[in-house]
Parts: structure tokens; sequence; C-alpha cells
DNA sequence: CTGTTAGCGCCTTCAA
DNA sequence: TTGAAGGCGCTAACAG
């Protein structure tokens, strides 16, 4: 179907070698030198048959020869999530930089799924993997990595891997985030939404719990929802929360999705539409969007760099597939290294205070 | 580095060819037919082997020989947007239910990048491309499509090509929003945003346009308010717009960013936090997200099945791909169809209306 | 500086 | 039902 090199060797009257060496830059022997190891007059010549016919590179060829596909394997457990996708900006645009490509595929929040994928991924033959674990289950990694196949984790660690990680300081955040609450003069704040098999609800809650303890508070049972990490969860969460006789009166939600339902559910009982009132209720919020100065409840946020930390896992993915191609043998298994990106409190920038 | 067929073969005591015939199921010859053309004793030995050493197929090998990778490219102009990334969850899940894997790239809404983006991925030797096209240029497209890639457009067509597009009724939306509006008494509506380097915009200014003329009203130059597709587009049109002496009662925002920007600036004006007063102007909006119910002057908003389009839009390109396989030869250029989903017009959801 | 050659791992006729 | 063998398109020694 395509034209081959041999068919531009043939038209430039080289042979198939030379027309690599000219179309294959950086690579054999000398880097990126421009003068590398073909005449001028041959290298135009290549040049202008490649034009000519129209050649593509087969990559598949390539990666069969050269044992590197140039392409890392992204799995996250959805795509339609504004945090997962500013990470994937971050990352698409690193690893483009560098010439490799993003596979992307989601597990569906399910640790089935999730195997399956990482299977059907790694049988790809990608030269590495990104991913957001859907659980705290991490076996399946851990083995693809046992095997050879480097791995970097996002926004999410699992316990008892030796998995690298890129994720973000929520314990610092939440605390941080929960002090805010604190010195504006609440007493009664909660915790709402978190799947405990995940770290960084883990995180956010420790992080919490810590701003509470150094004010003295203790917090009382029924403060703590925890339980989801949707818009569905954050809206049942309130609704119980506001049942009880003393209610708290500021919350700290675990991310995006949950702080979005709270405030539905405040929406739907008192509807500033209606009745043109204030909620009684402060939230403060993990996670930023275009749309947290239009959440009424909303007092203070805390922002994750997620362009940032989907570069961040780009740059760290590629040093490790750099590093067993240079390493090889020497097992030189370095332990788990985690980056933590911090992260910054602020108040959603409404005109007025 | 990893297993191979001969080493499984060497294992089972058989030959490569048994291993393939085993590991290459509904593929040669016989489609999937349980007991293909291996004994089933021979199977299981295979099938055991193939465990025993963790075997995993080369996908490049493979794709070498079949002259097909299983790999589509998505390129769309940019990752971090809530309605492509909604696209994207409907290709993503199409695809992988086929086999297919997504190989998703970035156009950062520039033509240039995407000419570099699309020839990167072509060189990749996709079987197809999927793409949201950064403007109203088509050649590159075109060109490739004619050289045998299959090329399905998304969202957005591209005038001038004859290539295959799956995108929204977005005339028939907007006019329905549009006289939505008009339905509730107003008349003074303006239409903000769009480039009209899109056919999305392009469209919904026409479907604009012709909700306007039915009800017999000449909108005033001022009124239409071209440019832009981002938050801060929006924010900028709102603020000519009521600087205006007898500035519109209503507005029909080109998309969900644009809606978004507009909405700030009324907040920042007077904001609702301030006043506690409801905005003075009604907007009508193109897309719909979770947090649409909290944009406090949207009245009307169109929703487009953005998962669907997805969804179609994998279908379609899978399509496109077997038939190029089965008729191979025979030129049986179709003309160009263009798949139109249907838009909904609905109120935000506040509880009181 | 350039050509020759031998595979990378898999699939698929063609024979047996 | 199974094995032997050639080749998909590209690259990297090794010669020249």
């Amino acid at each position: 179907m395509g034209k081959t090199l041999k068919d531009v060797a043939l038209l430039a009257g080289v042979s198939t070698a030379t027309v690599s060496r000219v179309l294959a830059p950086g690579y054999s022997g000398a880097f990126n030198k421009a003068s590398s190891t073909v005449s001028e007059k041959t290298r135009m010549k290549v040049l202008s048959a490649t034009e000519e016919l129209g050649y593509r590179m087969n990559h598949a060829a390539r990666s069969l020869k050269r044992q590197s596909t140039m392409m890392i394997a992204v799995l996250f457990p959805e795509l339609a999530n504004d945090f997962f996708m500013d990470v994937a900006e971050g990352i698409e645009k690193e690893l483009y930089a560098e010439g490799y490509s993003m596979l992307l595929s989601s597990s569906l929040n399910s640790v089935e799924e999730e195997k399956k994928r990482i299977n059907m991924l790694a049988g790809r033959t990608v030269d590495g993997m990104l991913v957001i674990p859907a659980s705290s289950q991490g076996n399946h990694f851990q083995s693809l990595s046992d095997r050879g196949m480097p791995i970097v984790l996002v926004d999410r660690i699992v316990e008892g891997t030796n998995l690298d990680s890129v994720t973000s300081d929520n314990e610092e955040g939440t605390f941080n985030l929960t002090k805010a609450l604190l010195s504006d003069g609440f007493r009664r704040i909660a915790f709402v939404g978190g799947e405990i098999t995940l770290s960084s609800a883990r995180e956010r809650l420790s992080g919490y719990a810590r701003a509470l303890a150094d004010a003295g508070i203790e917090p009382e049972p029924s403060w703590i929802c925890l339980g989801g990490m949707k818009t569905e969860d954050g809206y049942k969460h309130m609704g119980k929360l506001l049942k009880n006789k003393n209610p708290p009166d500021a919350m700290v939600a675990v991310n995006l999705l949950v702080h979005l339902g709270m405030e539905r559910y405040l929406l739907d009982m008192n509807g500033f539409s209606e009745t043109n009132s204030k909620p009684s209720v402060v939230i403060a919020g993990f996670d930023e969007s275009g749309y947290t100065p239009f959440l009424p409840a909303c007092r203070y946020i805390a922002s994750q760099d997620a362009v940032g930390m989907g570069s961040r896992a780009g740059k760290r993915i590629i040093e490790k597939i750099r590093e067993k191609k240079n390493h090889k043998d020497e097992s030189k298994k370095d332990s788990e290294l985690i980056i933590r990106l911090p992260v910054t409190i602020s108040r959603p920038v409404y005109k007025t205070a």
C-alpha cells in the first residue's frame, strides 16, 4: 500500500541503508549531528525522492527493529473529569515534546477493567505506562513493573508497592484548607466524601484531622462523611449532615465533584434564585475549576497543579525509560520515589469579599 | 527481553505456526471458531506454555505482518475541555469494544500544530483518524484521505472536502434555543461568541438568525458579537454589549466557555453575593455541564449528546476501515456522509422555576 | 561515505 | 492437524 524505504532507495539510486541514515536522524551514532554520516549531495537526493513519493515511515517496522514503540500507555479511571483531563493535557504535551505518543484508555473506575486494560496495553508493547489507579490494589501494576515495564503512578499512590508516583501534597493541602476555616472562627467542621481505598482521599482526611487536632477540636463522628467521589455522593452526604440537630457550620469537600453535589443539595433545598439568600453553611473545596466562583457556599479552594502533575509524570516516565535503556542489566533498583506537588489555598474570585 | 512465539513453541514442543494459530483467534480463516484448526490437546499445551512463560504478544511484529495497527489517532484542538472529553469518552469506549486503541493528541487550537501532529500520527501508521478540526482549513485532511487514510471529522465539518463527519444539528439547536427566548417574550436577543472559521459556530449563528427572521425581527448589528470560543471572549463581549445605550435583554451563547465568561462578567459587575439580585439579562447557552444550574443568568440550555457523538464517530471510523479492507481496489468513493445528532433544549434544573 | 546483509517477532501459504 | 520457510519494512553491524 504505502511506499517503503526500498522505493525511496530505488528512486534516489542509493541503498536502503543510506535512506535510513538520512531519515533516522539523531539515532544511529551521532546524535542529531546535521552533517552526520551522509554526504550533502546524497542526502538531498534522498530527501527529494522521499518528498516525491510521499513516503511515510512504517512505525511498526521501526518499532519491531528498535524494540521501542515511542508510545506511553495512559490509564485513567475515567476521562470525562476536569481534573484528569488537565493531567492528560500536561502529559500529552510533555510526551509529544519528547517524540512520544499517548495511548489513552479508561478503567471505568473498576479494578477488573483496569486489569484487563493494563494487560491489553502491555500487549501493545508500549515503552511505559502512566496510571491513575482505580483503587488501592496494586499487584497487577507491581508485577508488570517487576517484569520490566516502566510504570509511574499519578495522583494516587498505592501502598505496599515500590512504584514511583507523582501526586499532590494532599495532606498539607487539606490541613491548610481546614486551618483557613478555623481561623475564620468555624469550629464545627465536617469532612465530606472520599473513597477510603484511594490514597488521595485518605491523605486529605488526615490533613483535616490534623488541623482539628492542632486546634484542640475533637470532631464529632457524624461530621466525617466518608464514601464516594462523585456528585451524587456529595449530594447525599449534605442531606444527611443538615438533618443533624446541631449540624456543622463548615465543611471540607474531598474533591470537585463532591463539592458540586453538596452545592446542588443546597440549591435544591433553598435555591438562591428563590430566597436570594446566601447559604447557611460554608464549604472549603479541594480542586478548582472555572465554575468555582459560581458555587454560592464556596469559601476556600485548594488548587492542585493538574497540568504540572501531568507534565511531571511525563518527564518521570521518560526518565525511567531512559534509565532502563542505559543501565539495562545493572539491577539498580532505586527505592520508591514519590514526587509531591504543592497545593495552594485561595478564595474563589468573587469580586466582592 | 520479552518472550516470543518461538519460546512458547519450544516449551510446548510445537512449531511457531501452531502457536500463532492458537493465539490469533478469529483471524486466519475460520472466524472465532472455537474448534478452529488445532487439536484440543495441542491447544492446551500451547496455552499452558503461554501462561508459564508469561508470554505477551509483540504488537509491532503483528502490525508489521498484518499491515494494521488496531490503533486510531484522535486529534482534538485541546484536551481540557468538558465537551471534548465527553466525546473522547464515547470514542474510547467504542474503540475498545472493537479491539482498537486510541492515540490521543492535541493540536493546541493551531492549524500549524495540527498539520504537524497529523503527519506524526499518520507516520505511526494508525488504521484511521478521528479529528475535531482546529479551523476551516482541510487540505491536509483531504490529502491524507486521498492517499487512503480513513478519516472522520467530529463536531466540526470542513467545507470543500468530501470527508465524513459526525456532528450535532447545530442550526436546529440554536434555532430552538432562540425560539425559546422569543416565546418568553424577549425581542432584543444577542448572539455571543463564535469563530467564523468553525462550522459549528457558523451553523449556530445561522439558527439564531433564522429564528429571529421567523419572528420578523431584524437584529441590530451590535447584537451579533462574533469572535472567540473561550471564557475571556464571553467576558469581553458581555462587557461591550452592556455598554450599549439600549442593550439586549437576552443572549445566546455560542458554547459553554463563552457562556461561562458572560456569567463571570455579570458576577464581577453586580455579583449576586453582594446585591442578592438576579441578573438583569437572560442567557440561553449551548452545551450543558453539571455547573449550568449554578449560572445565575442561565435560562435555557441546548444539550448535545457528546458521548453519543464520540461513540458514533468511533463506529463510523471502524466501518470505514472495514470497507477499505473489503473493497480494496473498488474505488467505491461514496460521497461525503454527514451524520447529525439531535440537540435538545431544556431549562437548567433549578428546583424553583 | 555507502552498500550488503541479517534479522526484529509474527503470520500464512504450501507441503506433509 | 501440523511444520517449514519466506517476508512484512526498517535498522545496525560489518565491509568496502
